[in-house]
DNA sequence: CTGAAAGCGCTAACAT
DNA sequence: ATGTTAGCGCTTTCAG
């Protein structure tokens, strides 16, 4: 018929022939023809199909329509469903790099097993920052009628609210801003700071450096915070002269090495792990040991990095998994939004690039 | 009223009270609304809504239209559109980890990015191999009425294509199956390992071990193959004592050091980049240097190594992006399907772990 | 050029 | 204990 050809025979072979890649997509089966291969009226079906306690259905009718369903392979319409109840079971996820990092996808991770939990579907969007596909997410999700949309950066930050979020629920992942009711959940940096410093500490170290970040976030400041609370608590007065910077991947950590031995600490706090792997190449290069010269922690427990690096690296775990599945909860009203961004501990995960010492 | 107390005075508080955290949704304007608001029925605002080119709508119609929906905030109701035209602008993703590898998140973005460019949303499913969970997702992806699902898997292998799955249209991302007509999109594993030796071989280098994986996997084998066709094509026999094996991490190319050196060569090829991680330690400690002692190339190219060992990995790069976007291709019948697999480049990527030589 | 009306598949009163 | 019926918000003939 049409000039295609290729196209022709395929549709055209019967039903018996498995051609190799055609997808034969068929009837969908309605609530209605269930009834009627039942013998029942359309509500009764609905009433087994969402199993309603309080509706009394004789128990030979119910299997009559289990049977059908079966029998039919009879799906649920969800739009429908939804279109009566007004809102879906969708959460929305919008982030603005799913691929800058790593661990980006543990806030997916994490929201995803959480909205399961309670019944929702994740619907994610990925905007790369770019605030036209931002809007036009945003837009999406609420025409679907998502129940809540998350807003999450890859990084730490603050962030603006951008205006059709308003129109939703929605609760801001790794993020905060200083609007007005906004919620939101972040990690614990200043609680991070403190936990890594601490590592440190327990292991009897009282000259502890730290190569904090040359870029200016909210981590930046939360993990020198939390450092001297470290420092504070265990009596060890704060010496800025311990604080260096770097610009924070392994490069940076690798060129600290020498401004690190100048000040004669025992121990060292890195800003995050790729800088800790930087550094271990400098200590290596100096024919340093670690931990016996220098016990070294990081920050992020970025798998790949610290859990292989020789050796192992302590460090303290960014919550990524738990951001997501806490932001899941906060939107549902399951956790109860505090006044300002809800703060998720940093677990501490000791390896053994500190080992135990004398005690001081 | 009720027991609890503080609930209370918020939902009481006026209109204008800022309050700090309650979400307050509002009126879901309809189509019907704006109808009535611009005077016109709602079969008009349909047609300017979906911009439908042969409605002829006079222009002032148009406009009085336009201004209510921006009068009134309306927004499209999507639910109800799929109920009508029966297929929603959804694709799933059904993901077997995509928390247990750092780019297994590339899978998620690369089709969000081309689903999007489609005008489909994704819809996403983490099941961590657990297959009733696995059942759930592809059962609800079914109920939202998916345009089709993609089936991915975090690292590349045979899988069974799940009873459900077959009722959508589906691609197998990053696995593949024996099945009659199953579509699928894999990484090409031959190429990339010819395009890793090759590297090599490029520099000079005539006696290039491989450290293959000892875990059965179709990248164990693709990868061995290509690096027999490599040496093949350049006319160097194959000496199977030059092909190792060991657990392919960092703790394997680290044991895998001895080994190696005692074969010989001025080159290796790692399974993957973590395995050459370890490997630089082995190297390292036993004094040697790379790339002037020993040229390393790995396989992955996964970010955080690679890009940051000292000196730089080259390696191979596997493309869960593009895997990702194939995958959408595919299903949507943008990209033919052909018998087997397609299988997708893996792009070589030279850094300093291999340095020009003089050629033999 | 625009309005009226019939559903899409389902749920939820309200009847029986 | 089950059937009837009226929509949910939208698209789409079919009339005017």
């Amino acid at each position: 018929m049409s000039s295609k050809e290729n196209a022709a025979d395929q549709s055209a072979a019967g039903p018996g022939s498995p051609s190799p890649k055609a997808p034969e997509r068929a009837h969908p089966v309605t609530l209605r023809e269930v009834a009627e291969a039942a013998g029942v009226s359309t509500a009764t079906v609905s009433l087994v199909v969402n199993k309603k306690k309080d509706a009394r259905i004789a128990e030979e009718t119910r299997q009559r329509v289990k049977d059908a369903i079966r029998a039919l392979g009879y799906r649920p319409n969800a739009m429908a469903k939804t279109l009566v109840s007004g809102t879906s079971k969708f959460i929305g996820l919008v982030a603005d790099g799913v691929a800058t990092t790593p661990f980006a996808g543990q806030i997916i991770h994490g929201a995803q097993d959480e909205a399961w939990k309670h019944g929702y579907a994740l619907l994610i969007a990925n905007t790369e920052g770019n605030s036209e596909l931002e809007r036009d997410a945003i837009s999406m999700m609420l025409e679907y009628k998502v129940r809540g949309i998350l807003y999450s950066t890859w990084f730490h930050r603050q962030t603006d609210v951008p205006a059709p979020l308003r129109e939703a629920d929605f609760v801001l992942v790794n993020c905060f801003s200083s609007e007005q009711g906004a919620r939101a959940v972040v990690p614990d940096e200043v609680q991070g700071g403190r936990s890594a410093t601490e590592i440190l500490l327990a292991h009897g170290h009282r000259r502890i450096a730290f190569i904090n970040a040359t870029i200016p976030a909210p981590a930046k400041d939360g993990r020198l915070q939390g450092y001297r609370k470290a420092l504070e608590n265990a009596g060890i007065p704060f010496d800025p002269d311990l604080v260096m910077e770097a610009y924070p991947d392994q490069e940076g950590g690798y060129l600290a090495t020498a401004g690190l031995l100048k000040r004669g600490a025992s121990a060292v706090y890195c800003y995050n792990d790729r800088m800790a792997m930087g550094l271990y190449d400098g200590l290596r290069e100096q024919g340093l040991s670690i931990p016996d010269d220098m016990a070294v922690v990081g920050f992020d427990n970025q798998e790949v990095i610290a859990a292989h690096l020789r050796p192992p690296l302590s460090t303290v775990a960014l919550p990524h998994y738990e951001l997501g599945a806490a932001g899941v909860r906060m939107l549902l009203g399951i956790d109860a939004a505090a006044e300002g961004p809800a703060r998720i501990h940093c677990p501490p995960v000791e390896r053994a690039s500190v080992q135990v010492r004398a005690h001081a």
